[in-house]
DNA sequence: AGCGGTTACGTCAACGTTGACGCCAACGTT
DNA sequence: AACGTTGGCGTCAACGTTGACGTAACCGCT
């Protein structure tokens, strides 16, 4: 394995000292022009990479973010991860990727060892309630952005899209397509705090004209088998139901399936809306009716806020709530 | 922003040395019990965390991996880059994630980044041919895994899919169901050397005792839109074709939509087998036929040959071929 | 001529950690 | 009693880089 390249082989190729090198570069000034034409023909030459190890250990900024998010199994995650990364990279910045699998255990796990990298900041997709694990580390200076919950402290932004007046929207259509009986099927893994979609499902339901009232809203798994499980309990227990709010596109997909396995159909006897518009709502029969999240804004959103923490630590960063849209198609 | 904990905070609360402290938590041996209880006291009280930028300036093992890919649009790669992070986790190292747009020079980009920021190895699903840039880093010391082409170099191993028998797998079922006139619509972005889903095609094609000679194999964008395209113009040149193979699933979802917009039934007029089998392919109308590629075996073996490639520099690794398997479903 | 300012460097230390080595006391062996 | 061995620690330097500071040459101005 050959020795790394390091500043001081370019310095004594072009017969300066190892700061000049660095001087060029980083772009510094403080050096001639001709020394700049030598040092960088030395470095294009012999392929010289600053190390960002010791450039990190000395200057407290490693050029690392870390993204931390429950999973990849939810293709929504995976597209918001893309746009990060990239808008990252633009920045400078190259980005871990850690998943939890929506266990705070874990997630306290991965920020450790994030931290152990000395990553200049993380975006956190929040495992269930664990906002004072990221205060915690928000307070110890680490830049933090939560996706889709909210707190206070210092060096720490969030983002969220705004699923209560989502989820309202999502009711009010149904309604307004004259479906008398709404269940809807959320997550169980969210806390009480953030689940905004059920107040906006109850709070659209009680503010409603037609004097409808929600049948039930179930918890299940935020997977494809958790809406169709869930799907199959409403039918079980109201069979006059005949509008479903899913917590998201899979659950609604799942909630679909299990629609038609039952004899259903969607959307003349059961009509579905989902959340997200992930690729596939679009592909599926019937196409789903659902909220879109605009995922290249939340990208741009939040790696801004977390530019913006870690340029100008401890400043206060006011909460961004990023609006939705409702998206018709077939499935109501 | 409170300075960081260090081995010197710790080494002075405990009343010892910095080194000694460090062999405590290294587990180094050679210091009493007594000792070791004290300092892993403080080691908890001060909540220290080893740096591991310091770390790996020394040992020259930064303790990171990087994966990179062309995207995580094609919800296959997102479900492998979650398997190869947790793999990368139990194995104590953390993980980059750089997507590359399938752009060599984004590709090189990504590599000198991580390069400089010292991963102890990378696993690249190469974009294009761009064996050359990755036989070179892995002649200047880099470990790396590549995912589905095939090269030779010191530090340097290979997986892949046996997509060549898949591909022919799939032909001859569609053979054997009494298809005649069959096209393939194959990946724009696969440069010739990596195009055995190709080869497959039209050797089961050649072998097989049915007479039957390919109609034709186009070449388009691995994504549902190109799959749609590609079936309009197959249909439009051979509207005898009843036989499709796509590059993945995501074209095959394409090609089934397209056929069912210019009025052919799925599987009736034409059947289509997909590749990858990704979750949305069971969620389909039709379910779609396709070949299963085992992808936590996948993640399984690119980790495992990447760490063999880490700890024993060097060492030749024979290439790993995973097997692979037709799953019938409803568009044949 | 003398002085202040600027330009273009070089020198030195430090970041937090570990490798190499050294030292001393305690112990066992002859 | 003399000697080697071992256990338990400390010391020092180094990894590659940059911050702080020094300095020599040169410029322009009075």
């Amino acid at each position: 394995m050959p020795r790394e390249v390091t500043l001081r082989d370019v310095a004594t190729q072009v017969g300066v000292s190892p700061r000049t090198v660095s001087r060029v570069v980083n772009d510094e000034g403080g050096f001639s022009e001709a020394t700049r034409q030598k040092v960088l023909e030395a470095v294009e030459q012999l392929g010289y990479q600053p190390n960002m190890l010791a450039r990190g250990l000395i200057t407290r900024r490693s050029g690392t973010v870390g993204l931390v998010g429950g999973g990849m199994t939810d293709p929504f995650f995976p597209a918001v991860a893309e746009g990060i990364q990239r808008k990252a990279r633009e920045a400078g910045r190259t980005m871990f990727f850690a998943s939890t699998d929506s266990d705070p255990a874990r997630q306290a796990d991965v920020l450790k060892s994030l931290w152990s990298h000395a990553v200049d900041g993380v975006i956190v997709f929040p495992a269930l309630d664990t906002i004072d694990q990221l205060t915690g580390y928000a307070r110890r200076g680490l830049p933090v952005v939560i996706v889709d919950d909210q707190a206070e402290a210092p060096n720490l932004a969030c983002v969220s899209f705004d699923l209560e007046a989502g989820a309202a929207m999502a009711t009010r259509h149904l309604l307004d397509t004259r479906r008398q009986s709404l269940g809807m099927i959320a997550s169980s893994l969210s806390p009480p705090r953030r689940r905004n979609r059920e107040r906006g499902f109850l709070r659209a339901m009680r503010e409603s004209g037609h004097g409808a009232s929600p049948l039930e809203v179930l918890r299940m798994l935020p997977t494809v088998e958790g809406g169709e499980a869930g799907m199959r309990q409403l039918l079980d227990r109201h069979p006059e139901i005949d509008g479903i709010f899913a917590y998201n596109d899979l659950v609604a997909i799942g909630a679909m399936r299990a629609a038609k396995s039952q004899g259903r159909r969607v959307p003349d006897d059961v009509a579905v809306v989902g959340c997200d518009d992930i690729d596939m709502s679009s592909l599926v029969t019937p196409a789903l009716t659902t909220i879109r999240l605009d995922r290249p804004l939340l990208s741009a959103e939040v790696t801004q806020a977390l530019h913006d923490l870690i340029e100008a630590p401890g400043s206060p960063r006011r909460p961004v709530m990023i609006p939705v849209e409702l998206v018709i198609r077939e499935s109501t």
